[in-house]
DNA sequence: TGTTTGAATGTAATAATTACAATTTAGTAA
DNA sequence: TTACTAAATTGTAATTATTACATTCAAACA
């Protein structure tokens, strides 16, 4: 339902121009799941050709200044991007190196109690994030 | 109280062969907390002068590969390392990108009776990781 | 339509990590 | 102790991901 009025309106929302980068880009960050920046820039190449490398890690940090998007990563060496702001946590394999969002509400109302209760010493928590490692059982 | 026989008997154990390199690579790994590779190459190379840092990772894919040590990653973009296996999470604070290990036996035992009852679907899990986003209050 | 400011581009640099061939060393057994 | 073998270390060079920066271009708005 992400389509491109709604990118063009967040971009707007937040003071930035509109370019047809910026929109490829976000699209492609909607339609892969957990994509590098590699795999954006390639997709976005077929879009506009010309694209620079530069480009795609400039929208990407804008994106993330401007908390469009999250950076995410895990114990596999590249650094992923993730669209999708709203909170949840992630399940990971790390001998297929795939990586899927998981929602847990009832989850999060236990930490957020749990962090209620007992709070780390020095510390504030801004957010929680859990990484589920394990395996894919099924495709 | 992880001293010298202690690495020695740990990398024994593994059938792993003892090199001052790799004890002195160890012993880094315990005194700093979550080193990144080229703060353990630093470290070792004022033991073992000539060291190569190619031998320094080298060194940590075996003791990861044996289990000994574990990958650590978070926002920021180096990979770290951890000498303490036993099960904890973190905290991580990305405007000073400090991290520090935090215990919470209550929450584990949260965290195994939530997914005892609910599994994610079609996910196997081996090991919950949390990473506490934050900041650190007091130095 | 012109102007301004922010965005995109290209090139080149840097930083982290890996590949690989050559040399050296730890562990073992004669 | 010596010799052997497999494993570990080293050095060099390559690769990959990311960033810096100067120049060119284009979106937004008067």
């Amino acid at each position: 339902m992400t389509d491109t009025k709604e990118i063009i309106s967040k971009l707007t929302d937040k003071g930035l121009k509109i370019t047809p980068q910026r929109i490829a880009v976000y699209e492609a960050l909607v339609e892969f799941y957990h994509p590098t920046a590699d795999d954006i820039y390639k997709k976005v190449l077929e879009k506009i050709p010309g694209l620079s490398y530069t480009t795609v890690y400039n929208i990407l940090d804008t994106l993330v200044t401007n908390k469009l998007i999250t950076r995410v990563k895990t114990d596999a060496d590249v650094m992923r991007y993730d669209a999708i702001t709203e909170h949840h946590h992630h399940l990971y394999c790390a001998s297929s190196d795939r990586m899927e969002d998981y929602y847990d509400p009832e989850l999060d109302q236990l930490l957020k109690e749990h962090f209620k209760r007992k709070q780390p010493c020095g510390f504030t928590i801004t957010d929680i994030r859990l990484q589920l490692m394990g395996d894919f059982t099924k495709e």
